[in-house]
DNA sequence: AATGAATGAGCGTTCATTCAT
DNA sequence: AATGAATGAACGCTCATTCAT
């Protein structure tokens, strides 16, 4: 359990320089500079730099995945709609709490080189699959709109997530807090999605 | 004039060196090799290594920028889907008919260090505002529906063309063709901004 | 006593892993993990990697010079030869019924540095003063013919036996046996040192 | 041309290096120092520190060959004796005339890993095939004897060659001359494959 | 006596950049 | 304007050895 401390201790400070200075300008020297060991220690828990990278990969997506409940057909189309914003809150708090993996996974870990471009692709890939998933599944349930590609669409709000979050974290959001941030991803999300009969009826809603 | 073609052809050389190997893979060596010219001839026309690609980053945005025409509130809701559709058509056209530029923009210019991903951000940024004014026109009107925060949504938009862009390029999207993405990623979009008797009036007309 | 048996047990196990890897190519690691201890373990009997490499080298002369008995002045002729043979196939037996020892002094100590060179020529310089000895014997009893230089012959007896041994470990000697090994190293060695007088008696015999 | 010559100082430099510490012990900036040159000169001649090793065994073997002239069918016993002679001294004073090639040959190569020690072994079977031919044709003229294996015999002879050049060059041999070493190492291995009636004819003019 | 986590000097190699021609 | 040989700082990584337990 010590080692395990000790590798927890290294994929912590190469979170924080992975953050600070990116994949490729981070040296193993900068990782175990912060993590206050010697260099030959870092590769008694990794492999190689871009070892620890994929390490900090692994850990973030389970972090994700925990916060989404996934919606039933037992539900009404409020109680969805709120389980929705559950849903899409706790992702963006996700990201928003873990600034430094967010930043690794929306940034870093692109164009290294062929592989590891295909492990992100992977992780993001899981993400569009479960989108397109609950996609379909609202289909039969009859809330989504029957004309809509649920792959294309699912990429394109994973897209849309991806970006918000970035330039929440880069941009001046300032004026911008996280409620508003959810309630016009979702609304923007669920009218672009939803049959426009239901439309009416959550729009009646909301005015 | 002279000087200008060489420089041209460097730049052309770099973009295919660097759609093949990606930024940090791609060597000065394989440029002035791709290029036929002498190693030193290339620093007589760029600095660094990083100053063609951000040579080849200027060329990109203007490309995409000539594809664009402003919907204006003399058209009728009709020709501005029209055109939109053109728009967005357009926009999706110059990534795909210019596929290293695009890998360029999409994947290698990110997280190489952090001046580089501000000269990216402002990038990404300006399509973001562009957006957003035009959602502010739609907005005044009367298309678009008042309760939405004009730059998150221009955001989210930017997002999702950016992922379906990259994802078309890279992964399995063989079953979709270019008219099936424009015309989902418009009605999504659309439909998640317009209002909903707008959307009542043309949902009609799609079903 | 105890001690004794673990330090035993690290040097067999050093002595499989050299032969296997080569001394350059073998890590402590290679050794303790062979030899199922903990890397602290082997520094308590060994002071270094080298040091082991040291006591194997140790271990292989002594096995040598019990293979050789001295010829002595009250032999006849044929004696002698057959003492000279049984001397010859006893060297070649304990190389090649040792061959993880073999390897290391005819391979892979040599060009490690200039200390240990000299150790591993200590050892060969054993072996010719030796063979230069019995040949001053031959000499005297007026076998070996007066005119050849003991010494120089003497290393190129050794010579010869080295470059055999290590062939026949290396090569595809597939179709020469021991015995043919012997008597053509034998009687290659022994007609070149011999008084042409002797030749002529024993080459009668062979023929 | 110019960059032949850098070639050049850079292999001289290395073979230096080389036979004073060792290849191992060797660094790539023990040789680009012995040069005077910068660390990456040495990369835009060799692909590796072992490249240069190579290159350095390449120039050796034609050296030795060139010294080597066959004898013919048509030469008498004295005149191929001579020939012999000379060639002999040839190979020899080829060693002596180069120690750090013969170093490297003799001593370094070996134990480096198993491609390195085919590049190796190699060399020296081509030595022996060559000597192995050269006893066949003297077999076929009945100046060998016919009853000897002509691969051991070949390879005994080049072992002992090896170990006298050797320790010629590192022990203290110093009251033996090239010529004594020459005559006794011919005299040796012909009398050891003459055929011994050959050898009375010698022998008596020897004496 | 035994452990094995920790150390850190040192390695071979790369490559963006310079500069004499 | 063009060349390309030369540069050298910097990199990721290894491994014999140490030492607190």
């Amino acid at each position: 359990m010590k080692s395990e401390q000790r590798r927890n201790q290294i994929l912590e400070a190469a979170e924080r320089v992975f953050a600070r200075k990116g994949f490729h300008a981070a040296n193993v020297s900068d990782i175990v500079q912060e993590a206050g060991i010697a260099r030959g220690t870092f590769y008694l828990y990794f492999v190689s730099k871009r070892a620890v990278f994929e390490a900090l990969l692994d850990k973030f997506f389970p972090l994700l995945v925990s916060k989404v409940k996934a919606v039933s057909q037992d539900q009404g189309v409020e109680e969805i709609w709120e389980q929705l914003r559950q849903n899409t809150k706790g992702i963006l708090k996700v990201f928003l709490d873990n600034p430094e993996l967010a930043q690794l996974v929306l940034n870093e870990a692109v164009g290294l080189d062929k592989g590891f471009d295909e492990k992100l692709m992977d992780f993001y890939h899981k993400l569009i699959i479960y989108t397109k998933e609950s996609l379909e599944v609202g289909m039969e349930m009859g809330l989504v709109r029957p004309d809509i590609n649920p792959f294309v669409i699912a990429t394109a709000i994973i897209g849309a997530v991806k970006e918000l979050v970035y330039d929440f974290m880069h941009l001046d959001f300032k004026e911008v807090d996280l409620d508003t941030l959810v309630d016009n991803l979702l609304s923007f999300t669920l009218q672009g999605v939803f049959d426009h009969r239901i439309i009416s009826l959550l729009g009646g809603e909301q005015d």
